[in-house]
DNA sequence: GCACCTTAATGCGTATACAATAGTATATGA
DNA sequence: TCATATACTATTGTATACGCATTAAGGTGC
């Protein structure tokens, strides 16, 4: 549980303190990422305590910078803020996964009709790649670079879809369902396996939405049946319920 | 365009400094929702400044914690934050309308038939409630009042689902879409005017989950169409595009 | 020996102070 | 009189300092 938060600070050799304000909104665009990749990487997992003290350290920011990134870290559910007892990576409930996984089936599947009208054949290739390459990193057998891979496949689909909103939306649920298979999935199997995201492909590319939407649909339900989603429940034992009191 | 600030603390003299402590979260929650209210309710307009040092008068908190309360809404997209500029409430693109009205419709949509199946008697008398409370606010010419519960209808509506997520998400567009009404509807005609809730009500309590759905489709088309969604385009002209410079 | 109380340490919430920048106004020169 | 440059003001961005809460450990009394 207790993790080296250092190994998230992959390319920052100590910026020097570069005072004031040496382009600083950048900065936490980068340690945002940074965070946000080490999660969804699995180099942090569910439950790992993300002090502020340590995170101001690592990156050498003050805590009102590191408390921005955490709150809005927070709104995306990917950590979770407890009143008086700092951060963690948010350990999703069985309830969430549900709903994350209903949102992406009808979100996803809604939007590939949209994306299979608007696809141009550069984005075709560029898909391409990226299921290449998501599928060169699963056979090396380097999983948290394939799941984030995974993720941003399924992110870009959605931004070609044209709708903003809707993408930010998916891009979202895809971060939280890389916190759920990494509570929930069986170790071997990690979600997007095969070649389903090359099928997908050439159905979008065939301009057949209507049977992308079904495979999406059908892809997601695999993923989703590939998790053991059962309440672990150990969190806060639900005394009453056990035995039964009112008060 | 400047508008007085006081009028969104509407219930609050003053908290008289209740000092380091005193159930901090609570006041930011109130805080948070006091400003999100006077939004959707339009007592703020699209492009009014909220200027920190005035927020922390009207509130009484130090700047800490409207920047906190700021930075949410700004992530909700209610408010916009510029750089060096400060925050104002965020005046939405007719990309952005489009946007929003498509996930909405694609949500709310596909969530209605799973409402038609958990919705409960006690549920329907409640939906009611408010639809009646709505349409007497209309009808009193309160439209501020007719907005907010406008949009609380159909939230409820969304968390019916049982989907907490989608619920949520429901949440953010609806807000949104009070600001587009803000920006583009007409005067006289605010959506959800008519009896469409209470009909929407009756197909659910049926339990016709695809009528409803299909209602649902037609009353948010109604809303959209209502609108006049033409770019203003005043905010940022591309002048690369136009002058057709590269650099 | 066990339980409870006290004390110290850790860590977050809040406020305040300082630095930097963008917008505005004024002054000066042509 | 208009345009340009400079100085100023207003407002945000960032850091730091202080105070309270919670937790854990150690000591003392029973």
């Amino acid at each position: 549980m207790e993790q080296e938060l250092s190994l998230i600070n992959g390319a920052k050799p100590q910026p020097k303190r570069l005072g004031k304000n040496g382009d600083g909104d950048e900065r936490h665009e980068v340690i945002y990422r940074a965070i946000s990749d080490a999660i969804i990487k699995q180099q942090l997992q569910p439950g790992a305590r993300l002090r502020e003290d340590a995170l101001t350290e690592v990156f050498n920011v003050s805590r009102t910078g590191i408390r921005k990134i955490l709150q809005r870290l927070a709104l995306e559910q990917l950590v979770t803020i407890t009143p008086r007892r700092g951060a963690s990576v948010t350990r999703p409930t069985a309830a969430e996964a549900r709903d994350v996984f209903a949102a992406r089936k009808m979100v996803e599947c809604g939007l590939m009709p949209e994306v299979a009208l608007h696809i141009t054949p550069q984005d075709v290739s560029e898909l391409r790649d990226m299921a290449k390459r998501e599928h060169k990193a699963l056979k090396a057998g380097e999983q948290s670079t394939a799941i984030r891979l995974s993720a941003a496949f399924h992110e870009r689909l959605a931004q070609l879809s044209g709708n903003a909103t809707l993408a930010a939306f998916v891009s979202q649920l895809c971060s939280r369902s890389s916190l759920i298979l990494a509570v929930y999935g069986s170790a071997g199997n990690l979600g997007c396996e095969s070649h389903d995201h090359e099928d997908l492909i050439n159905y979008l590319a065939e301009g057949d939405g209507e049977k992308a939407k079904a495979f999406m649909n059908h892809h997601l339900m695999e993923i989703e049946a590939s998790l053991s989603i059962v309440e672990e429940e150990a969190v806060a034992p639900d005394l009453h319920q056990i035995f039964g009191m009112t008060s």
